[in-house]
DNA sequence: GTGAAAGCGCTAACAC
DNA sequence: GTGTTAGCGCTTTCAC
């Protein structure tokens, strides 16, 4: 049986509302006999108030939904990037005394069953596209932050790295180390926000250097370990005179990798690559791989941040914030 | 405002209890075209039933929390493995119809909280040290579920990988390969069950093929990347004689390869390594890492369906399920 | 400082 | 088939 409220009250021979005020450190309306006592009996009963009932009363459930999309048949699609997020985020919120619900979702429904059913007081999403960012209709006064999302929703807030700068960094380190036909390796852009703003920081450091792109030079891969590989086979044959590529995630650029390998292409020698997020994985692989870091405790701490001014503030959604992203000088760029 | 049932009911003409049947299923008790108008009304008006109501009336909240442990400034302390695990788990609790509280504790009186405010209906223990686990004591009637847990605790049930078989088969791999002096590389075991069990496993193989085993053939080193360079770059000078190492780890196993790599030392020809959990990494590394596979679906889908006949037949915490684990042959072990 | 009453949204147990 | 009553554990409001 559960130890409520009341029978601490009983033990301690006061009333019911006492004992919340002592529990919810309302300090100035009990005496600090009463509070010690109180505290004694509640310490000793190992007495937890039921969080489902303070949520019933209070409208507000110190709980943020974190929803990711998930696939029919996948567990779940969380790149190894926002894996890292993930973690931040739990302790963060932690810190702030909230509790994270993590959810996969297969439909919009699912959203907003999941937001409505625990009152959650707020929730993040993680790895959705921008067009599903963009359908997205949250109970009103639920604060919905959206990450790495471009999506022009009203209703979410957004936060990202700056990802034309990352492009803009990663061609430019290429072709100032002499390259001039660099291919742009990532998913067919038409539905991701982030992949194409980083293609048009791509783009733009061609102009910067005077260096025409030639539309032919990209590849449209999805972000996965071994359509890297197939990549990397294919790649001489299929542009031979690519001297570097850009692709847009780490695990792509590790798979990219291999497939060079596998191909009898060397890696930095005959071919160079530099990648996006720096997870961990880029610095396991031989050679070490150069790429563009994501700031994962800037990308938390600001989604936190922001998450919970709406929530405890009524702040309203506004204007995304744009994380700094870096450029990482390992060992798979070789000037040429 | 949030919809409630009242809200149905009125707009129903009908009282709150038959919709209350309805949602709930209770087909038998509300005739066919009350049914149908009422869930009209439902799905127009986007109602969604309140989970923390209902958790309140019915003590239960379709809710499991997943514990990981979290040092003060790190993030979490989840291995990819545990990862993997974890979406697995999400994925079919969800099937279920539960809902996962993620939750970092960093003190046993967390847990105790966070299990009892939420009501949560059971708990998976996800990357505790044994004795943590067996310190552990749930609030009676909430199920719990320790992951790779050797501890006697007999109000948990446990489900991990046949460690010891595990070893037995890495060290019986090198040993077949002609390799007579082996490193066993992981944490100091005093503490960690899995990991003791896997050195017996692992000396149990040397028994076996009738090679002695050097009690100086051990390396005491936590399970990170870091550690496993530290201990490559170290290997030839503190262990002249051996020529293969089993790691507890397949990141220590990695790091352990770009150790070597960095001394000079070639993988397989000089020094052949195992490693153990089998993780994606594995694939990325040159050579590719021979590995002792543990079963993530299993492992989860085991945990699930255990923990669930725990709540919902109130089946006792009984013995630990035991998952069967399978040597895949790769690159990083040569003959001798 | 302390307490009594009402109600949050829901379901269990009974009437009708 | 449908409705009524009571109560889950808590906080809010207002009285003492």
């Amino acid at each position: 049986m559960r130890i409520t409220l009341k029978d601490i009250a009983e033990e301690a021979g006061v009333s019911l509302m006492t004992v919340s005020n002592v529990v919810n450190g309302n300090r100035a309306k009990v005496s600090a006999a009463t509070i010690a006592r109180v505290q004694e009996i509640i310490s000793r009963r190992g007495y937890v108030p039921s969080a489902p009932a303070r949520s019933l009363t209070t409208r507000s459930s110190q709980l943020i939904g974190l929803l990711v999309p998930s696939g029919d048949d996948q567990s779940l699609m969380l790149s190894p990037h926002n894996i890292a997020v993930f973690g931040m985020l739990e302790r963060r919120l932690r810190d702030r005394g909230y509790h994270l619900l993590f959810r996969g979702v297969s439909s919009p429904a699912e959203v907003d069953v999941a937001l409505k059913s625990w009152n959650l007081d707020g929730a993040v999403l993680l790895g959705f596209l921008d067009e599903d960012v963009d359908h997205f209709v949250p109970p009103a006064g639920t604060p919905i932050l959206a990450l790495d999302s471009y999506s022009a929703n009203p209703k979410t807030t957004g936060v990202r790295s700056d990802d034309f700068e990352g492009g803009r960094l990663a061609a430019a380190h290429l072709l100032g180390r002499g390259h001039q036909r660099l291919l742009f390796a990532g998913p067919s852009f038409s539905d991701i926000g982030v992949v194409r703003q980083r293609f048009e920081g791509f783009r733009q450091a061609h102009r910067d250097a005077g260096v025409r792109w030639h539309p032919s030079d990209q590849a449209s891969v999805d972000t996965a370990y071994q359509r890297g590989i197939d990549l990397g086979l294919a790649l001489h044959r299929q542009h031979p005179k690519v001297t570097a590529v850009f692709a847009t995630a780490d695990i792509l650029a590790v798979g990219l990798m291999e497939g060079l390998r596998l191909a009898g292409v060397g890696v930095p020698q005959d071919v160079s690559v530099v990648g996006f997020d720096n997870i961990d994985i880029g610095l396991y692989v031989t050679p070490k791989l150069t790429t563009v870091a994501q700031d994962v405790v800037a990308k938390a701490s600001a989604a936190v941040r922001i998450l919970l001014s709406e929530i405890e503030d009524a702040a309203v959604p506004g204007e995304p914030v744009v994380l700094g992203v870096e450029l990482i000088d390992r060992d798979s760029v070789a000037a040429r």
